[in-house]
RNA sequence: GGGCGCGUAGCUCAGCGGGAGAGCACUACCUUGACAUGGUAGGGGUCACAGGUUCAAUCCCUGUCGCGCCCA
């Protein structure tokens, strides 16, 4: 016998280890399935479960476990990504507390920690995914620092740049003053903030007392101006082209330019060119064969000595150096901001400061302001690998769902950068290049591999500098597969069938995979990509610690049940539209599952239990067929909501289904004949309830993996397991449209004797008889069938049908061709049945008004489809009857 | 500034050319032999606003207002 309700926290551990340990998570590499692949996004090795994990694994475990019960050979690829920046600071943050820094350890100690750290704590997010339970193969399980695929990033990384898609280059990059090291503009946050726009007078050489205002927002960068630059149409400043400035605190000569990017409206219309501390001033500087000079060092401070390269006619930049005017050499960037402003001002060179709005971009893990400084990196030509990337989304080999993403995916591939993929970190994969005492550079995969390029005897240091994290998820799709190893695998699982993830990831990961996957596959990595929403908070908020508004995912697992939640994130999981969580979502569909429960229980105690072949189409009782051809419309809805991504309906195709019309009608329907004493009913009833109840487990199982299956055992369930079960296809043979109507109807007697009676205040104790006058033949014929099941439903005494008029103080109601007369003497205010009666009868001639309106309307006639017109007509008709009976019914109350 | 999206019942959201829907909340009644984490019935909406297309617009188009996000 079950419980009472239904106790997750009993029950989703067992089963989850079970499902685990008996291998129904794996795929089967030899198997004659049709395999079907889905390639988690290895989440961070550093986090924790949030409720965005919640939602994009639920997601995806619905549709593995989904395409599993479809009987195919279902893989979907865990693991988790290494996260370079991210774990560095956590490894050091923990250092820190013994007082120790990475520097002191050194490099290879330093990794030995990380890994260490890793071994320790780097399973959280993985023990937590079992919680949610997802169904991946954790025996495949990689991570992105793993030697195989450590083996595909040095691959990948030696062949771009044998093909010219990989090379070294001197230019800005977005710099981490706090985390030393580059970040990709795809980790920089531009935030609006506050500053001015400082005007200062620059003299202009050989014109004594003459100047030209410049307005900059960054003051302490004027150290480092080598132009300054002034539309080639503004008016003010024509005469001043090709005049040089003497640059104030420095004695630097540097030319007056015409460039459009100079804009006349802001500020002065004059403005310092600064080439190696912005990216608008560096292609001014490109443009104008401009020396470039570096002004900060790795800490965003002055320079003991500037550092300067000057282009020469080929391009190709040539060192030199000038000395820092002594007193701002070592200043912090705030600082010599400082102290440049009031030199100026002292000289009476400042003209004006002028409040500004602009943005400003910040890191997005160290969160201070980045600098955009002059390095030698490594590069990855992105816009070539992006081209036939464009193209597959152009041609539908991979599609987006929703297909407006393809949008976002355009507008960022077409006008992709050269993609900066050299970190200044220890943790991640080692650049495999080499460099000799002259800076002669050896890309090759192994050390012997470069040695032999750089011959034998030359001195060789490798280059210090990890690889973007992204590089080697954007390899994810084969490099977990086992590639470059030629293993079956590669050809079973590769493409992968979709790709489930948000939308902030397009850009980080899946254009990237595209990019690599199409390169070194020779095909896309997956065929759909669907973007769902993000999580927020009730009220539209991101969930945020600062803000205090995160739900944890794992507290409402041990409040609700794992089964709830992944319900509540399904049914929200619209289309196109953020989740908005609140709890009491939660709370309503762990109701859903105790309703369930407690159907189940109701079916134990009245000894239904699955009848081996058991046969849906030689059910003979109306109710029975009925219910058997609801459970195809109900498979049907959700077989097609889960092919079409549209979780939410899926979700609520089975709710309905299982609450609204299995609980609420066939249940109830059923008990006169489980009471009974026909026996073949009472057997074929028990026989089709649990046949019913069956198929609502199976279509549910992926939404609510455990209570489904706990059901399932409980329940008998033909000694399988539901994960492994094959899903219910809807069979349209099995829909008895006369029994649909049969019992369509005597939904709507009960509920129209409910509602008389509810209006009426007649006490639920209270049976009533019920009369039926004008009931046709079928109608008398369903009425003597389902006789019993509607004397409890309706509460009624007896029915019959009648020819005479109703007696004295009756309630009316209408249903098709019949009168409904509930003779309620005792019971009956004939004023409030009057009233009751009049407003339903002005409803109905309101509806006739509005369709009379449409009817007489000639154009509506002469041009609406014939069917839509045939339906007004039946529709007027069909009120009018009723409309009319009800009149009738009112004037016989006097 | 460019792009995407959203404004439908008190709240959270479906629907999207021909009868306004769900869950939660609310009101009334009900401890009836599965379930009060329940049952029955009910109230509640000029579908943001203004134009246009159409026989017909919550739905398509244009604009306005408000809100959110992404990119510069």
């Amino acid at each position: 016998m079950l419980e009472k309700t239904f106790s997750p926290a009993a029950v989703e551990a067992s089963h989850y280890q079970r499902w685990e340990q008996t291998g129904a998570f794996a795929a089967h590499v030899d198997s004659n399935q049709t395999p079907y692949t889905i390639m988690m996004p290895p989440p961070n090795v550093t986090g924790s479960l949030h409720m965005g994990h919640a939602l994009t694994f639920t997601l995806q475990d619905i549709l593995i476990r989904y395409q599993r019960m479809r009987g195919k050979d279902a893989l979907w690829q865990p693991g988790t990504d290494h996260a370079g920046i991210a774990t560095q600071m956590v490894v050091e943050r923990n250092l820190a507390k013994e007082g120790v820094s990475r520097q002191d350890l050194g490099r290879e100690k330093f990794l030995e920690k990380v890994w260490e750290w890793k071994a320790e704590s780097g399973g959280t997010i993985t023990t937590q995914l079992r919680r949610l339970g997802a169904s991946t193969d954790w025996a495949r399980e990689r991570f992105t620092m793993d030697e195989g695929l450590n083996k595909a990033v040095r691959k990948v990384f030696v062949e771009l740049y044998r093909q010219g898609l990989i090379y070294r280059d001197k230019r800005l990059v977005n710099w981490d003053p706090k985390l030393h090291t580059a970040i990709s503009d795809l980790e920089v946050e531009q935030k609006e903030v506050n500053g001015n726009l400082w005007h200062f007078r620059y003299p202009i050489d050989g014109q004594e007392g003459r100047y030209i205002v410049v307005a900059t927002t960054r003051p302490e960068t004027m150290l480092a101006d080598t132009a300054v630059a002034v539309h080639p149409e503004d008016e003010r400043y024509k005469d001043l082209i090709g005049k040089y400035v003497r640059l104030p605190l420095v004695g630097r000569l540097i030319p007056i330019v015409a460039d459009d990017y100079a804009d006349p409206e802001t500020g002065s219309g004059a403005v310092k060119i600064t080439p190696a501390h912005d990216f608008n001033d560096f292609e001014v500087g490109k443009r104008h064969r401009l020396p470039l000079i570096n002004l900060l060092d790795r800490d965003a401070r002055i320079v003991q000595t500037f550092e300067g390269y000057k282009p020469d006619a080929n391009g190709r930049l040539e060192a030199f150096s000038e000395p820092v005017p002594e007193t701002y050499r070592g200043l912090d960037r705030y600082e010599a901001r400082k102290k440049v402003v009031a030199d100026l001002e002292a000289l009476e060179l400042l003209e004006q400061i002028v409040p500004h709005k602009m943005t400003q971009p910040h890191g997005d893990r160290s969160g201070v302001v980045i600098e955009p400084w002059l390095t030698d990196q490594w590069y990855c030509d992105a816009a070539t690998l992006a081209k036939p990337a464009i193209e597959a989304v152009e041609t539908g080999k991979t599609v987006f769902v929703p297909k407006n993403w393809e949008n976002t995916y355009f507008e960022w591939m077409r006008n992709i950068q050269p993609w900066c993929i050299s970190r200044q970190l220890w943790w991640g994969h080692q650049i495999p290049a080499w460099y000799d005492a002259d800076g002669n550079v050896f890309v090759a995969e192994t050390a012997e591999e470069a040695q032999a390029l750089a011959g034998s005897g030359v001195a060789l240091t490798r280059d210090s500098d990890v690889l973007d994290t992204w590089f080697s998820s954007a390899l994810w799709p084969f490099s977990t597969l086992g590639w470059p190893e030629k293993v079956p695998e590669l050809d079973r699982y590769y493409p992968g069938d979709v790709l489930v993830t948000g939308f902030d990831i397009i850009f980080f990961w899946v254009a990237r995979m595209m990019m690599m996957g199409i390169h070194f596959m020779g095909d896309v990595p997956f065929k759909t990509v669907y973007i769902h929403a993000l999580v927020r908070d009730e009220k539209g908020q991101k969930m945020s610690k600062s803000k205090g508004n995160v739900i944890d995912p794992l507290e409402v697992i041990d409040q609700y049940g794992c089964d709830a939640l992944r319900f509540t994130l399904t049914a929200m999981a619209a289309q196109g539209r953020d989740i908005k969580l609140a709890v009491n979502r939660v709370e309503g569909y762990r109701n859903f599952a105790t309703k369930l429960w407690n159907a189940a229980r109701y079916a134990e105690m009245n000894q239904v239990a699955a009848v081996p072949g058991f046969d849906p189409a030689g059910v003979k009782l109306t109710v029975n067929k009925w219910i058997v051809g609801a459970v195809q419309q109900a498979a049907s809805r959700v077989t097609d909501a889960l092919d079409a991504y549209k979780f939410n309906e899926a979700a609520n195709g089975i709710y309905q289904f299982a609450w609204n019309s299995f609980c609420d009608w066939y249940l109830e329907f059923t008990k006169p004949i489980l009471n009974g004493e026909d026996e073949a009913a009472k057997a074929e009833t028990r026989a089709t309830t649990a046949w019913v109840l069956d198929r609502i487990l199976h279509l549910l199982h992926p939404v609510m993996p455990f209570i489904t299956e706990e059901l399932n055992e409980k329940l008998g369930g033909a000694g399988q397991t539901l994960i492994s079960a094959p899903w219910p296809l809807p069979q349209a043979t099995l829909i008895d449209a006369a029994a649909g109507d049969e019992m369509e109807w005597v939904v709507r007697l009960i509920s129209n004797i409910r509602t008389v009676r509810s209006e009426m205040n007649v006490p639920p104790s209270a049976q009533l008889p019920l009369l039926l006058k004008g009931a046709s033949e079928v109608t008398r014929q369903r009425l003597a069938t389902h006789r019993d099941l509607i004397l409890r439903l309706a509460r009624l005494s007896g029915v019959d049908a009648t020819a005479d008029d109703a007696p004295k103080g009756s309630a009316q109601a209408i249903l098709d061709e019949a009168t409904l007369i509930l003779p309620l003497a005792d019971f009956i205010d004939v004023e409030k049945e009057k009233a009751r009666l009049a407003k339903e009868i002005g409803k109905l001639e309101q509806d006739i008004a509005k369709i009379d309106a449409k009817l007489s309307n000639k154009n509506f006639v002469d041009k609406a489809p014939e069917e839509v017109i045939e339906e007004q007509r039946d529709r007027r008709a069909e009120a009018d009857t009723v409309r009319a009976k009800l009149a009738e019914a009112l004037t016989r109350l006097g």
